[in-house]
DNA sequence: TCCCAGGCTCTCT
DNA sequence: AGAGAGCATGGG
């Protein structure tokens, strides 16, 4: 691997393991958006990024060297070596997804992004997440190059339901409130959540009212580095008993929350 | 139209 | 402690 600042864009050339389109619409991030094949835009928290996927190389837009250290490389994750995981894979029809799937790389975003975007994800679609989520910036988010940040915990805090039907979230507004209210007056402290367990972090998630176990997981692995986190939901449950007849040790190790993305994405990619 | 969506809470056994 | 209804909304 072989980073280049040039140009105020940086280039990074024989990246393992990186599809810039699996990572981003295999439903961990939902603020993306593919322009052209192999082009993408989006936001993270209260930035903007345009980043393309060629032969060999990938470029990130006007992002300079300090940009890129400080904040892209590790919500890319491109440090971790994914190659590595996948080889020690022992199950042959984990591998099987995990070949598939070996694009993927497990984003790094911000936790109360991430814990409001999946409180919002439950008993959805995916379509109508993005719509919610793209209503909840534009509504209360700052305005920033391209569009519009997300909202943090203690401007939400401050609004009441009435605010809230802007979103058209249906039965979540309540469960969002509760979560902003519970992170601005730091009844949950979710940047200490990355250094504890993943038990006693997933057992603090669980105090916000309409956060269960799967939401949970998700945001123990997408946005507090808990990669142990294994969010079971009814495509992961459907694939463990078609792939592996209910039982797959692997969802206890590690790296669980990785074999999760293979999985997820296979089961749905292939549809089974 | 009808079914269902990366679930959770509440209630009833 | 396990099962089932209800939840808001709208995409397909």
């Amino acid at each position: 691997m072989q980073v280049i600042f040039k140009n105020n864009n940086t280039y990074i050339y024989d990246l393992e393991c990186f599809s810039v389109a699996a990572t981003l619409d295999c439903g961990q991030a939902f603020r993306w958006n593919e322009i052209s094949k192999g082009l993408w835009e989006g936001f993270a928290n209260d930035k903007y990024l345009k980043i393309e996927q060629k032969e060999n190389e990938v470029i990130l837009y006007d992002v300079n060297e300090a940009e890129y250290s400080t904040f892209w490389e590790n919500y890319f994750d491109f440090k971790r070596d994914y190659k590595l995981i996948i080889e020690k894979i022992e199950n042959e029809k984990l591998k099987t997804a995990a070949t598939f799937g070996s694009g993927i790389r497990i984003l790094n975003q911000d936790p109360w992004e991430t814990l409001c975007s999946f409180i919002i994800s439950q008993n959805n679609n995916i379509p109508r997440i993005k719509g919610i989520i793209d209503r909840l910036c534009s509504n209360f988010g700052e305005k920033i190059n391209g569009g519009y940040s997300f909202p943090t915990a203690e401007k939400l805090a401050e609004l009441n339901l009435d605010d809230l039907s802007v979103l058209r979230s249906g039965f979540r507004a309540k469960y969002i409130l509760d979560a902003a209210r519970k992170v601005a007056r730091n009844e949950i402290d979710l940047e200490k959540l990355k250094s504890i367990s993943t038990v006693d972090a997933r057992n603090e998630l669980l105090k916000i009212y309409g956060v269960g176990n799967k939401v949970a997981d998700c945001v123990l692995l997408f946005g507090l580095n808990h990669l142990d986190a294994f969010p079971k939901d009814v495509w992961i449950k459907r694939a463990l008993l078609e792939m592996f007849g209910g039982e797959l040790k692997e969802t206890e190790s590690e790296f669980a929350g990785v074999y999760q993305q293979y999985i997820f994405y296979f089961a749905r990619e292939n549809k089974i």
